[in-house]
DNA sequence: TTCATATTTCGATGAGGGTTGTATTATTTA
DNA sequence: TAAATAATACAACCCTCATCGAAATATGAA
């Protein structure tokens, strides 16, 4: 019926490709070598594989010296990568826990652009403890409490409710599979964090890097451990 | 690394999974002799790949007498379904344009809560050309003459402002790689047409039928011809 | 030029998986 | 009860494709 669908999935089904591809998902450039030591594979198997890819528009390459970096060709592709970790099987779980490890864009990371990763989940969680906020169906809400604690961060809630966005829907997280905000709210916090500090941009990349200040806040205030 | 997304993305790169796959994603129920006929291949064969995909949660199956009707396991399989078909290369046209006049899922559907398909894209399409409506970056506006046009669908500019939602975002469409309207006015546009009768819901599926009315408005009003 | 490193090409091997024929079970019809 | 239909189970065949050794190419260093 549609031969391409078939074609695509069979790019990604391969253990050796779909580690190359999930290992490119920090959006940052990694060399073919650096590819085959992660796969597992020899070099000359991680080279069959990239070409298959860059022949499929879902990597391209830059030629640096006798070096060849390879990054994803569109966060299209990312997309669908996140997806396909949505329907996976729930065995994965001791896996994706040594996987975390390796990556920094599991610990913290922006999507679109408000805060996710572990530290984004952890956040939430500990947001919702101290009665700050309330879950309710699919959207948080914050509480007289709430207001109080934002606007010592900066966060005037009339500002974001003028906003035309949703004021902070819930939004999986697909390395922890529970929920963190997004919207309006899950925006003014990222930025706010962003400015006092306690994160900073890793250039290229979804990945936020959290600062030493970052760390000892996280903790002080939420008693979240990295 | 992480070996489920390979597993997952292996159920889907087998051309005759693939095409029993993209048959189900109207939501609708098919029995397994069907499903072979689609993937041309013996009834044998569509039962084994019919139990694989039931062992990885992505189809179910209900007994009616010796009958045995599969469906998608859940909304997120179609999701995934999409994004891979957005990803799937450019080749695919042809193979697209069989597809689509088989399945009336691509004349007409819902993408969340607005129209999408065919119909979806020509709308949009007809209402800029009218200069009811103008497109910047990722987003629609309405004129002051789409503004009278609305009012007599009985949409008030007012009332979809107000709501939290962003007004009129793009939404890519998958069958049609051409942008529809989502968001608030999406939204409205899809509750009145309904209402006005130019299309009906048809039951457990995100396809809509256009109705006999809704042919001769599609036609009179937009020169769209079905 | 000579050596070392990074990557690719070619060729042989072998495992995994899709297809189908035959047989079996379950259900409906006569 | 017998015959027909829907679907599944088992087994043999076949074929694609990932893998890796050996060799070739390209770049950089000494």
């Amino acid at each position: 019926m549609n031969p391409d669908l078939a074609k695509i999935a069979a790019l990604l089904s391969d253990p050796t490709r779909s580690a190359i591809l999930l290992c490119l998902m920090d959006g940052t450039i990694h060399p073919s070598s650096e590819l085959a030591y992660i796969a597992k594979v020899k070099p000359q198997t991680a080279s069959f594989h990239l070409h298959k890819m860059l022949d499929a528009d879902l990597v391209s390459v830059e030629k640096h010296g006798r070096h060849r970096y390879y990054k994803l060709k569109s966060s299209e592709v990312a997309r669908v990568l996140e997806q396909l970790l949505h329907i996976a099987p729930k065995t994965a779980v001791n896996s994706l826990n040594e996987f975390r490890e390796k990556s920094a864009i599991h610990l913290a990371r922006t999507c679109y652009d408000h805060l996710a990763g572990y530290v984004g989940v952890q956040l939430t969680n500990a947001l919702m403890q101290q009665g700050f906020l309330t879950k309710t169906d699919m959207n948080f809400d914050i509480t007289a409490k709430g207001r109080i604690f934002l606007e010592e961060l900066g966060i005037i809630e009339g500002n974001i409710r003028n906003s035309r966005r949703k004021f902070a829907p819930c939004c999986l997280d697909w390395t922890e599979r529970q929920h963190h905000i997004a919207g309006a709210l899950g925006n003014a916090l990222l930025e706010n964090l962003l400015e006092a500090g306690w994160f900073s941009r890793i250039p290229k990349t979804r990945a936020l890097k959290v600062t030493p200040k970052g760390k000892l806040e996280l903790k002080k205030r939420f008693s979240i451990q990295l």
